[in-house]
DNA sequence: CTGAAATTGGAGGTCATCTCCACTTAGCAC
DNA sequence: GTGCTAAGTGGAGATGACCTCCAATTTCAG
């Protein structure tokens, strides 16, 4: 995206005040309610350069968020590298969730970019989405999980886990939902 | 709702043709991407008019769809009380996404209904997610679904089934969904 | 038929999103 | 330092969606 840019000096001060501004609105939750250009104020730039460098709000959460949907992605392939295939997956499934209860933000940003971006993905939702794929790709390949439901399923339990954030009782049902996947993935013996 | 009120001849007219053109356009999937203005003037009605009889977009949405939810709710009753309560479930689940598969803006309703009115559930949503949780609270009774995760999960799955309508290759995702979650309420022999 | 009450409909207020461009500033050449 | 150019700024204002309000209209009981 930003390769053959070497940014002016301003730019990249307003951008990183930005950045700044939207990670503490983020934490208190406030991000998504409100008024863009609010924000922009709030933020200390015009809302032409808020514009300029994040086109739509959607842009700017993936900005905030790419850092942890990158560390996500990472261990994604740390762990299966390291384990086998089947208990990579629990472990990144399990771990996923707990990232999503300690990032507040990270679970309602991934279901707007779900959403909202559905036909042109964006690339943290894109990469993420990889690396669910090779994980479940490699497990099914070693054997010990079924082969008749693919990765789309298991990304679209994801998608329900993100989209639900506000149900009371979240972190509850969130746990039993990886809890159903993963036993649902297991080799049934009635084939 | 409208209990004491035997609504006024004109007033029941408009109602009724809102609710007619908000089926056709339902149908060829623009009913969220319309203006709700412009709908009013294509059901040929003022603004007010519409605004008065559906305070807001979600409001018809659920009127239209009332009767879809009612339907599945009458079935899942039915099912419950004519077969096995872990046959039930299964035959309710899989009916569940051939309904939404028949019903295309179905889905998009409920996710959009599960998420807007989080707060304030919306009548046809909270009847529905009673309708799954005595399904599952009956097979948990008798014994042939594990007792360790709640109906929230599964509504948490269906609320990914439906917050992901727009994905390709939905239908087969989602009876994935369905297959992973049922085998992984049948209790475990591992515990 | 008549009057009161219910209902209509669209003009206009409010608000968020986004664009445009006259002005400012960084960074380079000398 | 000085001057030049292109990159960057920021906020006024266009756009358009949502919703309210009330004068005019319609229904219907008496």
């Amino acid at each position: 995206m930003n390769a053959g840019k070497p940014l002016r000096a301003d730019a990249r001060r307003n951008r990183d005040a930005v950045l700044a501004k939207a990670r503490e609105v983020f934490d208190d939750g406030s991000f998504f309610d409100l008024p863009f250009d609010d924000f922009a104020r709030l933020a200390g730039v015009g809302t032409g350069t808020l514009y300029r460098h994040f086109p739509t709000r959607e842009a700017l959460a993936e900005a905030v968020y790419r850092e942890e949907v990158a560390t996500l992605c990472g261990r994604a392939r740390r762990l299966q590298a390291t384990l086998p295939a089947a208990e990579a997956l629990v472990s990144f499934l399990h771990g996923m969730v707990g990232y999503l209860d300690t990032y507040q933000g990270l679970a309602r940003t991934l279901a707007t970019l779900m959403t909202t971006d559905s036909s042109a993905l964006a690339e943290g939702s894109r990469e993420l989405e990889q690396a669910v794929t090779d994980l479940v790709a490699a497990a099914v390949k070693e054997g010990s999980i079924r082969d008749d439901v693919g990765a789309g399923a298991v990304m679209m339990a994801l998608h329900g886990i993100c989209a639900a954030y506000d149900r009371p009782g979240w972190r509850t049902e969130a746990d039993g939902v990886i809890t159903l996947v993963l036993a649902g993935l297991r080799r049934s013996p009635a084939g």
